[in-house]
RNA sequence: GGAGAGGUGACCGAGCGGUCGAAGGUGCACGAUUGGAAAUCGUGUGUGCCUGAAAGGGUACCAAGGGUUCGAAUCCCUUCCUCUCCGCCA
């Protein structure tokens, strides 16, 4: 969320800010101008009022409670008191759709990225390793990891449907090898603490961190005292009480600290940890349906970050190059893209994603997307810190990033590390997690 | 699922419907005292919004929402959450 004040101050800067993501991030200003009058003007009218109010009845404790001037007093108070009440609904009908409007409004850009529409005009800033040399046409992971039984897309989607898959001997054992490989990485290498959070979230940290109220199609919800719309017989004005499964670690990661000032010397804070992850992927029909790269559960390893905003930037670099590290020691081929503003995730200001070489395919593909968030998720999950006592709360900068999706990871392995016979290597790092395994057969 | 008890400031804990942003204590900060510390004494110590150059002033917030009232932390309703006991269960 952007800072209201802010915005109605630099009115043409912001407006093309966003008009480097595209016509719609422009358009979503939309009324916010009119709307900050309105409610600066209610407001001032409300504060008046209030303090006509105030002073009156402190008299009015003053008064014989049986006197006639009391009596009349009252009979005045109560015309104030109506006015006032009538403001204060006109305020907070202001105020709801001043947040409503807001909510919807993505992160300005920073100046630096590149500009452009889509994925297309992304710019590359680096590449490490080099596409291995296979003697022979690579197959696609799929494939691969059919014919070795170690994936089984036809039980996954007898479970649960299309977009689910099932992990098996080999293929589980190194879902799970990764995992503990990520982790042990980031938390023992890169100061990391490991968290185990829920899986299922509310409404409110969804908020926090941006994909409600915009992204709800893309969330998998549970109503638990709900049954297709209805509330239950025995409590008809239960409210709709909803919980959400997380697309990624990122919510209840971030969300942790939503509410809360932090003291500057815990600063910066660096979480990790393993979720699994739920997407509905709306609006994907047609896109990767075949295999593990899109899938409506998956696993990851996720990397959040706390930061001072002086030094967030530079944190960005280095989440970056601790996910990269990853890739690295598992000798993966990967390129480094930034994106450009069009293509920039709608609470982002600047990111990283990670592509991984995929010789089946022919293709780069994002196995990590590594975001600074400027003050974005904080304003809206009011995490703010203190650099020391008696400093005034200031919000905190928040980033996250893959660290690495872990079954994206194992269709680069199978993909990258194949042989001719249709055997796998198991890359080095991950033998002493595989119980010494070396080739998957 | 059944029965009960609660949700007040960093924490503990008071609070007859008006003088309560809220007693008292702890913690913390600063000052005094000390050779230094402990102890002691003094002062200060929430957040948002509006306003002001600043000092300050105004206003809202006592889980959340609604209601009663001239006036609500205090009364009523709803919801959420926490704790204890029982049952069920990984």
């Amino acid at each position: 969320m952007l800072d209201l004040r802010y915005v109605v101050e630099h009115l043409d800067d912001v407006r093309a800010a966003l008009g480097r993501r595209g016509e719609a991030a422009k358009q979503s200003l939309g009324p916010i101008a009119a709307l900050a009058e309105r409610r600066s003007n209610v407001m001032g009218r409300l504060q008046a009022l209030r303090e006509e109010k105030n002073e009156a009845n402190a008299a009015m404790a003053k008064l014989d409670k049986q006197g006639d001037e009391f009596k009349a007093r009252r009979e005045s108070l109560k015309r104030i008191s109506d006015e006032s009440k009538q403001l204060e609904a006109e305020e907070r009908e202001v105020q709801t759709a001043l947040e409503t409007a807001l909510l919807l409004v993505p992160n300005l850009p920073a100046p630096g990225i590149p500009d452009g529409q889509s994925a297309d005009d992304n710019r590359e800033v680096r590449q490490h390793g080099v596409k291995p040399a296979l003697s022979f046409k690579p197959k696609e992971h799929v494939d691969l990891g059919v014919a070795l039984g170690i994936l089984d897309f036809d039980r996954g989607a007898k479970l649960s449907g299309a977009r689910f898959s099932v992990l098996k001997g080999a293929g589980a054992q190194l879902e799970r090898a990764l995992m503990m490989f990520m982790l042990d990485l980031h938390t023992r290498q890169h100061g990391y603490t490991e968290i185990w959070p829920p899986a299922l979230v509310n409404d409110e940290s969804l908020r926090g961190t941006g994909q409600l109220p915009k992204f709800a199609g893309d969330l998998f919800r549970i109503a638990p005292d709900w049954q297709d719309g209805i509330a239950p017989a025995d409590k008809p004005d239960a409210p709709r009480r909803e919980l959400y499964l997380i697309p990624t670690a990122e919510v209840p990661l971030t969300n942790l600290h939503r509410d809360e000032i932090l003291e500057g010397e815990t600063l910066p804070i660096k979480y990790t940890a393993y979720t699994p992850c739920f997407r509905s992927e709306a609006g994907s029909y047609g896109k990767d349906t075949r295999g593990l790269i899109r899938q409506h559960q998956f696993d990851k390893v996720e990397l959040v970050r706390f930061e001072r905003a002086e030094h967030a930037e530079a944190a960005l670099e280095e989440l970056t190059g601790h996910a990269e590290e990853v890739l690295k020691r598992l000798g993966l081929h990967y390129r480094v893209m930034e994106l450009c503003a069009g293509d920039l995730g709608n609470g982002s200001k600047r990111c990283y994603d990670l592509e991984v070489w995929l010789p089946g395919q022919d293709a780069y593909r994002e196995i990590s997307s590594c975001s600074w968030f400027g003050d974005f998720q904080a304003r809206r999950a009011r995490i703010r810190y203190r650099e020391k006592q008696g400093d005034k709360p200031q919000l905190v900068h928040t980033l996250n990033g893959s660290g690495l999706a872990i079954g994206r990871t194992l269709v680069a392995i199978l993909e990258q590390y194949q042989q001719a016979d249709g055997s796998v290597c198991v890359p080095t790092a991950l033998v002493p997690y595989m119980g010494g395994l070396e080739v998957i057969q």
